[in-house]
Parts: C-alpha cells; structure tokens; sequence
DNA sequence: ATAAACCCGACTAAAATAGTCAAGTATCAT
DNA sequence: ATGATACTTGACTATTTTAGTCGGGTTTAT
C-alpha cells in the first residue's frame, strides 16, 4: 500500500505555491526548482488542479498559478480527488452486490476494508492546505 | 493507494482458517475454494506466515495449517508485515536525514506523511483476527 | 503404494507508475 | 512588434510492481 508521486507532489506542490501565493502568481519552473519535481510531470498535474477549480492559471510572462479557493478550503481530499489518487482496498465495485473478481456475494472480510477506507479518508478530510503550511511556518520560526 | 491482494488475501484466508481451526488442520485447497483465491498464490502467502509463525503446518494427507497463536494475538500489523504488504507513504528512507531521491533535506510535507502512516497503522495494531472472526459471525446469527 | 497435502524457487503477462517529449498558445516587458 | 516566459495538451515510454503460474520436489496418513 503505497501513496503515488502524483498525489504527494499534488500536495507539496500546493503548499509551496500556498506560501507565495498572494503576492504574486507562482511559476511551475519556481516551484520545480524549489521542490525537485520534473516541470513536465508538474504541469501534468496542474492541468488536473485547475480543471478541479483548486488553482487559477495566469498565462504569459510573470504569469503562474494562484490558488483559487482559500487555503483552508482545500482539503486533503480535493487535492487528491483532482489527480486521481484514489485509496482503494477492495475490487469489487462498491455499489454492486457481487464480490471481487465477480463473486456472486462478498467476502468474509469485505466490511473490514471498508472500514479501512473510512479511517485513511478521514485523516484527509480534516486536513486543509491552510493547516499544512502553517504548521510549516510554526517550525521555521 | 492500493491495497494489494497480497495482503487482502492474506487476512481474509487467515479469517477463514481461524473460524475451522481448533477442529483440524485447515488444508489451502479447502481455503482456495471457499475464498476463490488460487491455491498456488495461497501456498506463497502461506509460506510467509508460517515463517513468521503465524500458522503452523501439518504436512501429509489430512495435513493442512493451523493458528500457531491465539487469534487475539494476531493483529492486523503482524499479518501484514509477513507478506510484505508496507505502507509506504514515502520513499525516502526514515533513519536518513535525506529526502527522498536523495535531495540534502528532508521536504516541506515530509511530516504530514509519517503521521498519515501512523494514522493507518494504527488502525492495523488494534485489530485482531479475533475482532475479525466475531464480527462475522455475529452477522450471521 | 498412493494420494493428499505442504515446500520452494523460478518465471511471466499485464497493469500501474513516473515520468518524457513535442508542438503548440497566450501574455507581458521592452 | 518581438522575444521570452509560462501555461496547454496529447501522445509516448521505460521501469517497476502486481498477481499470479509452473514445475518439481518432500512428507505422511491410510
Ligand atoms: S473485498 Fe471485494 S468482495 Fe470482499
Ligand atoms: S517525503 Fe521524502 S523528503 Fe519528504
């Protein structure tokens, strides 16, 4: 069970543009820089952001990214939601009432997962951007 | 993020072995066909947790595995960290003071994703397959 | 003896991940 | 005006991981 680039950059990325943002729009390049994540697979990624309404893009020279909700409007989950990182635990669709792999029921331990995926969505739908960065100042003072 | 169906396997094998297990030894073949999991992937997870000691075999006709602890003792964590199904919300290494791919520095979210990975963990460390056995047989009164 | 069951290593097809690459279009600074 | 900067978009790909399969053992009850 492992957490993808794409939603961990997703986050990090946010949090960086977070702390610049309402100066000025910040650029992927700045932000590639500053994080180490490939400018390519950046803009992947803000493509999916903004189509998800969670950034603003501002085109053309000193143009970039602006948040476009406020900070502590954005949670966890609507970051992850726009990239597509998704937790799954099980197969089997979840309003159907077959099993996986196309079992005529569910299995023995079909609740448990649920309840699994119930407890990680929870950790991302109490945190917000706002509480990421900062908690982020608080330890560079 | 994904759970694999080593891991899914795993437990929910383990749930059905534990519901038959103080009668006779349990055999894959029983486990495969009642849970539809193939019986050459069962061996492998079995191997595991019988080198974990988890399970004890019995080898022979009439052979198969039983719990080697009380099924209280078994919690999610240990069945989990047999098969090899981590969660990894990271990639850098935890005892490096570098970040991930090798960067000097550990990142900005860095800590939100150690405590996503004890926020699930702990949902492994209070379960039991105990927990799990009652629970599914209260359902079926 | 033989069948049922565990034991174990090696192999592999398919899917997912983590990007790269190429060819744009819009806007600002000068 | 024009170049540089920065967003836009779709297609492509190498690598890794997953989810098994396969083959050939060994042990033991009957
Ligand atoms: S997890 Fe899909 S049927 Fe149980
Ligand atoms: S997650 Fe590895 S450095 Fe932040």
């Amino acid at each position: 069970m492992k957490l993808t680039t794409k939603g961990r950059y997703a986050v990090m990325a946010l949090v960086d543009l977070a702390r610049f943002d309402n100066v000025n729009p910040v650029s992927l390049r700045d932000i590639s820089l500053r994080q180490g994540i490939s400018l390519d697979y950046l803009e992947q990624i803000f493509l999916k952001l903004r189509k998800k309404e969670i950034v603003q893009s501002i085109r053309g020279t000193q143009g970039g990214y602006v948040l476009k909700k406020k900070a502590h409007e954005i949670k966890l989950t609507n970051i992850f939601e726009a990239v597509d990182e998704k937790i799954k635990t099980v197969q089997c669709k979840k309003e159907s009432k077959r099993g996986c792999n196309g079992k005529p029921t569910k299995c023995l331990t079909h609740d448990l997962w649920d309840e699994l995926e119930n407890h990680i969505n929870s950790f991302f739908k109490e945190k917000s951007l706002e509480d990421l960065v900062k908690n982020n100042n608080e330890k560079r003072i």
